[in-house]
Formats: structure tokens, C-alpha cells, sequence
DNA sequence: TATTGTTATACTCTATAACTATA
DNA sequence: TATAGTTATAGAGTATAACAATA
């Protein structure tokens, strides 16, 4: 007894829901949307050999993001080239100016979110983060 | 330099995914919807007066739960009452079989989501916990 | 006139399945 | 025929605004 506690997801969506709401301010001032976001930070990370391989990378739909990459191209954020050797694949790269708008929303966002963990003390914040960070590293 | 890490939504927001959808089929299995389990988990807690307070309470559209009452109500899982005093409010509150449907999808979640903090050592996970409970409760 | 609950409408996301171009 | 990318279609979820009943 004396369990009684909310589920792991009822604590984590309220702050997943106010971390969004923190970050699309951010987002909007550098003219990018989430899923564009989420892209460069894939690209940064690692150049990848087709559109439906970065999909899956960030957990969507093949087709869900070629509004978004199409956006970003356009932008002169990424680069998609077709693949000399298979004419059907796109071989997709962040560009350096890519690099710049990622780096400075993610500036942005780290400084915001701090406020989401406000209510713990400083070496707790550092624990959380740092559980986290195992968390999803591995998996 | 060295704090090279993903954002929090980043991280939180995959953990949030991998959760719901081990909680999916305990829900069904108990026939309540994600919404209509939200309901019964803030009725068990304390009843309430007003359909717009329940509504924000769980961080949804007044108009977006009415759907989710009717199904509780019609499966005897909650009551609503019309109060006397003001007939436009609907006094609301869980009833037993309400109870105990609550507390049998929340003993099968709590069970599940354990899985998604494996890869931590069990200090760690309590620690993850407790420091997660903080932050919910100061909310 | 203001408020509670309800319904209706439109809008955004997402998933699925056709379609094209290459292989 | 199979695969990468694209487009089109339909479905779910959500937000907004209109509405009826009551105050």
C-alpha cells in the first residue's frame, strides 16, 4: 500500500503539452515548423540515403514529410539530391545554413524549457536530465 | 561546450509514445477510452461540480468530454446529476463500479510501464519517480 | 444579459492507398 | 515486378462558434 501514485503518463503528457507550448514560439520566430525541426536535427546528426529511412528515423509516415522537406528545401535549409545510382532516391543533407537555424533554435528552446523543471532544485534538474538522457539513449 | 544534448520534448516525447501505447490495450481490455480513463482518475480523486471544471481539470475542451460522459454514464461508471440549486450544472462523480474499473486499468498500467524504465538500474528508477512526482504535484 | 451544457462546423493531423518514375 | 517518392482520399481528433436551457 501507500502506491498510490499517477501514472508514468499522466505526469509526462502535462509536460510534453507545456514543453510544446513553450517551444512554438521559437519555432514560429525562426520560421520553422516542429517536424522541420525535428528533420535538421536528424540531418545534423547524420546525413541520411532516403526520405523514408529520415521518416522512420524521427517516427513518421514517409508521406508525412514531404510537405516538410519540400519547406525546408526551399528554405535553403536541407538539400535533396537525387542519387546518381539509383535515379529514385534522394540523398538528403543539411545545408551550413541548416546548420545555423538548427543551432539557434535549440539555443533557444534549451534556454525556455529550464522553466518546466523550475520546481526542483538545481542537482535534482541535473538527475532528471541526466535519467533521461539514459532513457532515450537507450532505446 | 559538452552540452550537446536532445531537447527535453525530444526526449520526453518518444517515452510519452512507447507509453500510451502499452496502456492501449489494458484500456480496452477494460473497455475505457485514454479520455474516459482521465475522467474516472480525476472523479476518484474528488467529485465535481461543473462539466467545464472536469473539462479543464484534465487539460480538454469543455465541449470535447461530453462524448466521454455519455459513455461513462451509459456503462454506470459515473454519475450526473442535475444539481437542484442551478439546474445548468451537472454535478458529477464516480460510482463504485467506477472505482473499481479505475483501479483495475491502473493496476494493469502500472504494471506495464514499468518495462519502459528497464534500462535504468532500479535506484535510478525510483529516483526518476520521485523526481517526476515532484514536478507533477508543483503543477 | 450571462452561463452551462450541447451540437454543428470547419480545420488540422494522420494513415492508407493509388500513382509516377525508375530499377 | 518491385521500390522511392509523390499525390489523393478518407478518417480521427480537435478547436471554434452557434445554440437551447436556465439563471
Amino acid at each position: 500500500m501507500a502506491t498510490e501514485r499517477p501514472d508514468l503518463a499522466a505526469m509526462l503528457y502535462p509536460l510534453v503539452r507545456e514543453l510544446i507550448a513553450l517551444e512554438l514560439p521559437v519555432l514560429a520566430a525562426h520560421e520553422v515548423s516542429m517536424w522541420g525541426y525535428s528533420v535538421l536535427t536528424a540531418l545534423d546528426d547524420t546525413p541520411v540515403r532516403t526520405q523514408a529511412a529520415l521518416a522512420e528515423a524521427i517516427g513518421a509516415d514517409k508521406s508525412r514529410i514531404i510537405g516538410t522537406l519540400d519547406e525546408l528545401q526551399k528554405a535553403g535549409l536541407i538539400e535533396r539530391t537525387p542519387d546518381p545510382d539509383d535515379r529514385r532516391v534522394r540523398l538528403l543533407s543539411i545545408t551550413a545554413e541548416g546548420r545555423r537555424v538548427r543551432r539557434a533554435v535549440r539555443r533557444g528552446i534549451q534556454i525556455k524549457e529550464m522553466q518546466v523543471l523550475e520546481s526542483l532544485p538545481v542537482p535534482d534538474r541535473k538527475t532528471f536530465i541526466r535519467l533521461l538522457q539514459q532513457l532515450h539513449a537507450s532505446r
